[in-house]
DNA sequence: GGTTTTAAAGTGAGTACTTACTTACCTTTT
DNA sequence: AAAAGGTAAGTAAGTACTCACTTTAAAACC
């Protein structure tokens, strides 16, 4: 990976996930970054491609964010983790999953896959603790969890730290 | 309105619903709605005129959304038609709320202020229900059911009425 | 009631500019 | 010397928007 080439992935980052995928132009990029548009195409084919290679850099993060959760060792472990979730994301990851949520939208993404294996350990852990409907609890604690990240990505959380006591109270962790 | 004018809406909700607002030239809505492109700025001044055109229409939609619950005479009202709430949404309204959430990440919508009432009568719902929380549970609700709601609308929820039974149970309903 | 006036509805070809992408060429690294 | 990195100046197609013009239809006048 040269210089310029992660330059244009930094610059790209930022301005897809500030304006758009489609609101934002390759010579936009290209001079965000630094170099000239035609170098672009040398290194990621089209636009598109050069979108693919931003998520691909990102599943690392993803991979980062999820480790915690799915090497818990302990129901209440699974339960902790995963209620931190929205608040684990900060600094250069807080772009890169606002552009996620950008892209669920603006390109009709699907995630659900990438949420599944979360999904199945929460059940597992809410079987653990008992609850009467472990996968109805695990798929709204998700939706919520979705919820709130989207309005912290938003920028519209202010009470983020009263939030999270609040979920592990009334989770009991 | 004229039967042109109203096409022209008709075909933008469609068209900038499937595609988003900046993926969709406004020769792709006149050509949708079976107009000349010219007619689209004599009516509406410019793209963004149009949008806002879709949005002000949408407004009774809101209302019409939000009345059951401001109306509401008990607590239990409150909640149980808070519940409702994504689940009320469908035929031609479908698209036009899909929209509002695209848009709210396509061009940084805020739509909190439209919230405010609802999490007011929400708030007062709890407080009434002796919850220990009623700010924090009225808030934690409604991101639950933006969760939903945003998985119902992009087509991705396969158990709608289970997880609305599911609701209704935890809240006692 | 029929004719003229007026304003809005509607068209289609054009505007200047931007878009994603290419090509020919030079430079650096291996 | 070969391959990869990098650039500047293109290209054709598309963009939002305008302009000169025609059609429609209802109001205003005699």
């Amino acid at each position: 990976m040269t210089e310029k080439k992660n330059n244009i992935i930094q610059a790209a980052l930022k301005l897809f996930t500030c304006t758009g995928f489609h609101a934002c132009s390759t010579s936009k990029v290209a001079k965000q970054a630094k170099v000239s548009e035609g170098l672009i195409f040398k290194h990621f084919k089209n636009k598109e491609g050069l979108l693919q290679a931003i998520l691909v850099e990102g599943e690392e993060k993803s991979k980062k964010l999820f480790y915690p959760i799915l090497s818990a060792e302990t129901p209440q472990q699974i339960l902790k983790r995963t209620l931190e979730l929205p608040f684990r994301i900060k600094g250069d990851d807080f772009e890169f999953w606002k552009l996620q949520y950008k892209l669920k939208w603006e390109l009709e993404y699907d995630h659900s896959k990438k949420m599944q294996p979360l999904m199945d350990r929460l059940t597992e852990a809410f079987t653990a603790l008992d609850y009467s409907n472990p996968e109805m609890e695990a798929q709204f604690l998700l939706y919520t969890l979705d919820g709130i990240a989207a309005s912290l990505l938003k920028g519209a959380l202010n009470n983020e730290t009263e939030l999270h006591d609040y979920l592990m109270n009334k989770y009991n962790v």
